[in-house]
DNA sequence: GAGTGGTCTAGACCACTAA
DNA sequence: TAGTGGTCTAGACCACTCG
């Protein structure tokens, strides 16, 4: 019996009920999830598929595989993994935290690039940009202070919902999928608009991030400098090796 | 003809091999590499084993699949990729930016867990750990100070070389693999002691990171606090979306 | 020895892009 | 329309762990 639909890519639909099941703890008996025999059958679908599906979640070490043995639950990153998935969308990093997430938009203009804006989005100066300035709380705590940088050419529409996640602002006003970015992560002593805007301690340090997106074209779509106070929203990742 | 050794993994040969023409600059002609079926043909192998090759480049965004059209190099993420491969080891991070690295070891003792160490490596109070403290220099200029606390009972072998990257020690001296981590991102004020370690000015901010590793059967090896003068060397990612 | 995950193959069909 | 990558199958054999 298949409880599968074609449409969609099966490997992705396997995965997601997989995850579904974890989450909702149905293997939690000795931690243990079925063969991938035994899935392939229930699913009704090849093995090499339920493998796919499962080499998902362990690449996200979700579940741990041991030759000979089984495929075992990893709980640890189970508290976690949400914020891998979201690929740091700030609002769903709050909202995995347990706290209600929303978006305070502080500046939404159209403006010539600078130098280095020109420069990173490799458009000319005469080219406009819109530069977007956003604060994200977690309940009514100040945790991020963001500006994002984008070709004005990008968007198709006018009116925007400045609110909307960075990667759903792209598809919805610009019809373009973000790829991947490139991040510098480093450490700051925040100034006096950020003391302001995020109420933290004079002299206090604070994490900053200076990202650049990309589209599968490998066109920068968008240069953004966020501040993110870590004694609010811990940042917690985890990490393959080998 | 079949240029590929069977006894390790076909795949990893491929990609191997595809990543080393990939740095060589073997495919610069367009930027776009064989068809799958070529690379197929050429190497000997299926196409399921090529893509699979492929995946793993794409996956660290060293390349870019468009369907229907190619497989086209990323140059931008080459030039940082390396980072990614050697999973945050400091040395190799050192390396990468072009300089040379090297290791002071400041401490290795054996001692008593302290309560939130015992919690963490979940060992009891009476099992002793090997508290490992080193600095990390980037030609001769330090960049990284890092605390690492191992319980001993891992160890099989006393005398260590304590220079070594911990995924190293980790296989040499405590036959352990490392699977995964758990790292915690945070921004702090410099104290007394790491500005006279890192030679870093008063009151200037540094990141700092909160580490526990883990074996594939889900036991914690390490708990490490590291901090690291993003100003010195630069913490660039590059991160998948969607 | 039985059962598990790890690897690889050969072939099929589809969706998409470009010329 | 030809060629590309995307998906999926069925089956084979291996390496490993466990009882």
């Amino acid at each position: 019996m298949t409880i599968i639909n074609r449409p969609k890519s099966i490997v992705k639909q396997v995965s997601e009920i997989l995850r579904q099941r974890i989450a909702e703890g149905t293997y939690t008996h000795g931690k243990r999830l079925p063969s991938e025999s035994e899935l392939a059958q229930e699913f009704g679908v090849s093995r090499a598929t339920v493998r796919a599906a499962l080499g998902a979640l362990e690449n996200e070490r979700l579940i741990t595989r041991r030759q000979g043995d089984g495929t075992y639950l990893n709980e640890r990153v189970m508290e976690i993994s949400a914020q891998l998935h979201c690929t740091w969308d700030f609002q769903c990093m709050i909202a995995d935290s347990g706290r209600k997430p929303s978006v305070q938009v502080l500046q939404i203009t159209k403006r010539p690039p600078n130098a280095n804006e020109a420069k990173i989005l490799e458009i000319s100066p005469y080219n406009p940009v819109i530069a977007l300035v956003r604060i994200f709380f977690a309940d009514a705590q100040p945790v991020i202070y963001s500006t994002n940088v984008i070709p004005a050419a990008f968007f198709v529409e006018e009116n925007i919902d400045a609110t909307l996640p960075i990667h759903v602002l792209f598809e919805k006003y610009c019809q373009q999928k973000i790829s991947y970015s490139i991040s510098d992560i480093s450490a700051t002593v925040a100034d006096e608009s950020l003391i302001s805007y995020l109420k933290i301690k004079p002299g206090d340090a604070i994490l900053r991030f200076n990202d650049v997106f990309y589209n599968p074209q490998n066109q920068p779509l968008l240069f953004g400098e966020s501040y993110y106070d870590d004694k609010v929203l811990r940042l917690r990742v985890a990490r393959a090796w080998g």
